[in-house]
DNA sequence: CGATGCGTTGATAACTTTCAAATTTAGTGG
DNA sequence: CCACTAAATTTGAAAGTTATCAACGCATCG
């Protein structure tokens, strides 16, 4: 399966775009509004790609030329460190975006964690459609600033306790993908300690306490039940 | 000494702003270009105001209407966490631009580390002069780039040991204000622990063990001359 | 059925924090 | 300018947390 699209190619700013650029401080929108503009453009003009599980959407310092959205599945972006650690970006759900960088070429890769769908949309096309519709651009400014947000709270994330940051990650993901009380993880322990700063047996260990703690259920290691959310909440400070 | 000037308003978003908007992705530039037309607006139509060691420049949750420019002195951004820690975003020099935000209000607060003047300009203002010169919304556009590519470094050291954090620190101080090998820290050691996610004795530790290893003096606390810098950059993974 | 991958558990080591005290530095008033 | 107090920094010892190494259980798959 070639599912390398990206073709590494010199760096070209259209003056067009260059025009039309930020005044970002003011704007703050978060995607609420207008959500379906940058949706519906990606459906009429991305392609749809599958990609197996652990197969490779698009690897570090590749030209960032595409901005991909979750059909189905799920994808993390990551970073292999000079140790040999792995950190983890971000995971990415059904309607989630990532691809999204603030330099013309990645600086994580990204890969599918199981079978994963995705819609696969030029930036460039994406870009050009933004300067003649301002929602569209609203949108990936509300994005960006996502992530941003997102990426400070990791900050404060990795400077508490596992039992702080295990149960951050648990709420997290409740609030993202739950149903009812029950998450179904599609990430390993690895991934999850990969993106808590942690190893495997500390997550491990960690869910374990909060299980005798009554605070989760783990039925299965991919399935979680919340039973007391305020606890977990506690322990996230 | 009234340093406040924010003032809490209803959040407008001029309608020509919202067009204007990004094309985020695609734009790249590092204000290594054009790193004066910003300079030049701050400097015209800018106030200067001067604040005193450990004074409030800004808090969290007020509106962010200004963005600050260190003329001379140092500032920190920082949260304070439920737990009473706290959590510094960053250190501000000379030259500095502080203050840029993604929301309409401050997601952290800012002090003046030592007595501090600044240059405060109205983001409207800015906003405004960045629909006409595009040379200065590419750099305001570089600067938000540039907090996001150091938040992500910082989740990348916040999943170190002590001694590869306090090496990292090392380096990015030398980088931004060393004179040769020599460092003058304008900040304490608990802005260095609240900064690097570490206790201040860790960081005192770790400062007297890289010193015993050649790796640095440290004639006055606040002055550390790097005496091996591959040794650092070593720790620093 | 054995191999393999993933997750859990246990024991120990390494690292960091906490608490306490000593030491140095900075600031203030005489 | 000195003396004195307060603040900052360093150092030590003990406790707590997390990582590492090793073993085990439990599925899945050929």
């Amino acid at each position: 399966m070639s599912t390398q699209i990206a073709i590494r190619t010199g760096t070209i700013y259209p003056p067009v775009q260059v025009r039309s650029v930020p005044s970002i401080p003011n704007l703050a929108c978060d995607g609420a509004i207008d959500a379906e503009a940058l949706d519906q453009t990606m459906q009429l003009m991305g392609a749809t790609m599958v990609y197996s599980r652990n197969s490779e959407i698009f690897g570090e310092n590749e030209p960032a030329d595409y901005l991909y959205k979750v059909v189905s599945g799920c994808a993390r972006t990551y970073k292999i460190l000079s140790d040999r650690r792995r950190q983890i970006g971000g995971f990415y759900l059904p309607g989630d975006i990532f691809g999204l960088e603030f330099a013309d070429e990645h600086t994580l890769s990204a890969e599918a964690i199981a079978d994963t769908k995705v819609l696969v949309i030029k930036r460039r096309a994406l870009n050009a459609l933004a300067g003649r519709d301002a929602s569209v651009s609203r949108q990936l400014f509300a994005l960006s600033n996502r992530e941003l947000r997102q990426m400070q709270k990791r900050v404060l994330l990795l400077i508490k306790s596992a039992q702080e940051r295990v149960a951050s990650f648990l709420l997290e993901m409740a609030e993202r993908m739950s149903v009812g009380n029950a998450i179904e993880l599609p990430m390993s322990r690895q991934d999850i300690a990969d993106y808590l700063g942690l190893t495997i047996e500390t997550v491990s260990r960690t869910l374990t306490s909060l299980e005798c703690a009554a605070a989760i259920e783990v039925p299965t290691s991919r399935r979680i039940v919340l039973r007391n959310r305020s606890a977990l909440r506690r322990l996230n400070g």
